[in-house]
DNA sequence: AGCACGCCGACT
DNA sequence: GTCGGCGTGCTC
């Protein structure tokens, strides 16, 4: 008799979660198996929770077990190997079984069955008007008082928007519910067309791709890994424009053939439209896409093709890398420096460790593609770990845009305090005067400001990490993220006595001055704000393209995928602005960022060129990426990351405090370090406590330990159980906490 | 987290 | 006398 079954409750909040035995009652046996869901009661008032059937056993050491209560699936959801799986991230990641398998499953799959109305041609959709974690918070306050209220907030706090019909059809809420919490504010409604399936239907089929002699061999040494089928990790290093998606359809085309399946990755499928066009047309009903811009209903359809195994290759961003195919024989993962694979919350995975589990049990290729690898990756590839391929040949063999860099103290000095160099004045002058087109990239990210000398560029390092400090307007201070070492701002610039420069301009302010400097040219400008009241990105980006307007300026979204033949000019306003973020990835970050906007221009026959705006002209990580010097790049950064004991050199693992009184959450945030301390004794590098990023969210005041160490089980060991006395300790339980690996922040 | 048990102050 | 405050401990 195997009447007792181990379930994960999704009740158990970290501290406390383990398999939990529930008898199996007669009524219900034969229709529990391990990978279904579950409802058992659980803690003293036995409410009702859900439950993932782990495994099934014949007896229980106790004597005092509940009840399962009823059976939520008819066959199971979970495969071994994904129960597996979930068992693997929890471990790695500090999550709960059940948040880990949570992720592995589309958001619909959570709420109540439905039957599916056939989609109007028009829909209302309802997107959150707070933060998700807000949407969270109300959630559980109307838990009891407001049911479908609060289960509309749950779905959205998780999915962003949905459509009303999705709405009705997952939570059971009508228009009304809607209503009423548009009215409180919570959410935001609108109007729009909807197509059903994602995908546009494939036209004729796409010619077969033609590989240059460079791409056809690189394309045979990863054929090799992938006939040998044994687990095996690869990088392609190419260049912007060698042709590494050729590759990828031909490496496809050959899993395929040898009857497995395939995964590929991009880092934000709503920026990348012409990869999904390709692959589409090359593998027509073949494929399914699983990204975040799908509505509810879209993604858990696509979910069940794949399950069903009527797909064969799936595309989609960092939780595509859950995708239920079987016989799984490749996994690409296309531009896997991108800090969009890492999860930001609970479970905080990275797509590329979870590809990387997933090959190793399913004999599979991974293979990891950029123009500016992660510094981990190059890392692997140079001791052997991952096999190396190269792309150096641009396919349409046009050069590389000439890159300038514009020195901002020498303007500084002439009068010109504005955010446009005269350089790049006079350049943009240039292309409106030839009719051609220009793009502006301004990072405009980050709450916190940099300091910095106008006159000898000077930063303020933090004496301990080697990381820029941040300025914090509270007193005046400047502070490292790291450590939590903190020093005024002086008055003056401690190496020439300059005057010290807050930098900072946003794309609002740059917009004005370009309608000064040329008054009566078009100028689009695309950032988050522009974006939501044109509808889509797309929109803007046709109008720039159709219209031909002269100059287009923006954050992240334009530097990825934009190819415009036009585009001539394309500028990093502040450079700096990123270099000086404050952590140890800054310097790859910056890197990649203006590899990628280089490679905005000159993409047509006209020859292009790159302004890089900066003060500190004379720092390694601009003068090599004006270069697009890489690997001396990587061979530079190694070496930092030796120095300071960081990734990839050593594992970092950061544990954050948060909790509604700043000198408690500190307290124990110190008690934190000194237990973390003890118990790893030399063995790891315990930095902080130091605020985090954003130091104040939703009233919660988080401050932040950086653990700098060898990641094995007895490592994975110790900050668990830090964790969990944490958790339990009744001067700290009013504090939450949780710690990340590999954080990217 | 969320619920019950338990031991001290202001009410019908 | 009891209702209920939230400190403490446990969750199959």
């Amino acid at each position: 008799m195997r009447n007792i079954a181990k379930i994960a409750v999704s009740a158990a909040i970290y501290p406390i979660d383990r398999p939990y035995s529930y008898v199996v009652p007669d009524t219900l046996t034969g229709k529990v198996a391990p990978g279904m869901r579950v409802t058992v009661p659980f803690g003293k008032g036995n409410r009702r929770s859900e439950g993932i059937v782990l495994s099934l056993e014949e007896e229980s050491e106790r004597a005092d077990l509940k009840s399962v209560e009823g059976v939520l699936d008819p066959a199971p959801v979970f495969s071994d190997g994904q129960l597996k799986l979930a068992m693997w991230m929890r471990d790695r990641f500090f999550c709960t079984f059940y948040e880990a398998a949570r992720a592995m499953l589309p958001a619909g799959m959570w709420f109540r069955d439905f039957e599916r109305r056939v989609g109007d041609k028009t829909q209302k959709f309802a997107a959150l008007a707070v933060s998700c974690e807000e949407a969270a918070e109300y959630a559980r306050q109307k838990r009891m008082g407001a049911p479908r209220q609060s289960a509309v907030l749950e779905l959205l706090s998780q999915v962003g928007e949905a459509s009303q019909t999705d709405i009705a059809a997952f939570t059971g809420a009508t228009a009304q519910t809607v209503n009423a919490l548009e009215r409180q504010g919570l959410l935001t409604t609108e109007i729009r067309e909807v197509y059903r399936r994602p995908l546009r239907a494939a036209g004729a089929s796409a010619p077969p791709i033609e590989l240059t002699p460079e791409q056809e061999r690189v394309f045979e040494g990863l054929c090799e890994k992938l006939r040998a089928g044994r687990a095996s990790a690869a990088l392609l290093y190419g260049v912007t424009g060698s042709g590494k998606t050729s590759v990828y359809i031909r490496l496809v085309e050959e899993t395929l053939k040898a009857g497995r399946t395939a995964i590929v990755m991009v880092p934000e499928i709503a920026l990348t439209p012409q990869l999904m066009d390709i692959f589409s047309s090359h593998f027509g009903e073949d494929i399914a896409v699983l990204h975040s811009s799908l509505t509810v209903g879209e993604r858990y359809d696509e979910w069940k093709r794949i399950n069903s195994g009527l797909v064969k290759v799936v595309i989609g961003t960092r939780s595509a890398v859950f995708a239920p195919l079987r016989d799984l024989g490749l996994i690409v993962i296309d531009e896997e420096q991108e800090h969009t694979y890492k999860s930001e919350n609970s479970p905080r995975y990275h797509a590329r460790d979870v590809a990387k589990y997933r090959c190793v049990h399913a004999g599979a290729l991974l293979v990891l593609g950029s123009a500016t690898p992660s510094v981990e990756t190059m890392y692997a590839a140079q001791t052997g770990k991952y096999s190396l391929f190269t792309l150096s040949e641009r396919f349409n063999a046009h050069p590389l845009p000439e890159v300038l860099i514009a020195d901002m103290r020498e303007e500084l000095k002439a009068g010109n305090g504005g955010a446009v160099s005269s350089l790049l004045r006079e350049e943009l002058r240039k292309n409106i005067d030839r009719g051609e087109q220009s793009i502006l990239f301004l990072n405009r990210r980050g709450a916190s400001n940099l300091v910095m000398c106008g006159q000898c560029g000077y930063t303020f390092e933090c004496r301990n990490c080697s990381v820029s400090m941040t300025y914090h307007s509270v007193g005046s201070r400047l502070r490292c993220h790291y450590c939590g070492w903190s020093q005024p701002v002086p008055e003056e610039c401690p190496e020439c006595g300059g005057k010290l420069k807050f930098v900072g301009v946003g794309t609002q302010k740059l917009e004005e001055e370009l309608h000064e400097l040329f008054p009566g040219v078009g100028v689009i400008r695309m950032d988050t704000d522009t974006v939501a009241r044109a509808g889509s990105h797309q929109k803007l980006l046709a109008k720039f393209r159709d219209r031909r307007v002269p100059i287009l300026l923006g954050t992240q979204m334009v530097t990825k995928g934009l190819d415009f033949a036009n585009v001539t000019l394309a500028a990093v306003i502040s450079a700096d602005q990123s270099l000086y973020a404050g952590d140890f990835r800054a310097h790859e970050r910056t890197f990649s960022l203006i590899t990628q906007v280089v490679g905005r221009s000159g993409r047509g026959d006209k020859p292009g060129r790159a302004i890089l705006q900066t003060f500190t002209p004379e720092n390694y990580v601009l003068r090599l990426a004006s270069k697009q010097d890489y690997m001396s790049f990587y061979e530079q950064e190694i070496d930092v990351r030796r120095l300071i004991s960081a990734p990839p050199i050593r594992d970092s693992v950061t544990v954050t405090v948060t909790g509604l009184d700043e000198a408690s959450v500190l307290r124990g945030c110190v008690a934190l370090s000194e237990v973390l301390k003890r118990e790893f004794g030399p063995n790891a590098a315990v930095l902080g406590p130091a605020p985090a990023g954003v130091t104040k969210v939703n009233n919660r005041y988080r401050y932040r330990l950086t653990l700098s160490l060898k990641f094995d089980r007895a490592a994975r060991d110790i900050v668990r159980r830090a964790i969990r006395d944490f958790a339990s300790r009744r001067e700290t339980r009013k504090l939450t906490v949780y710690a990340d690996l590999d954080p990217l922040d």
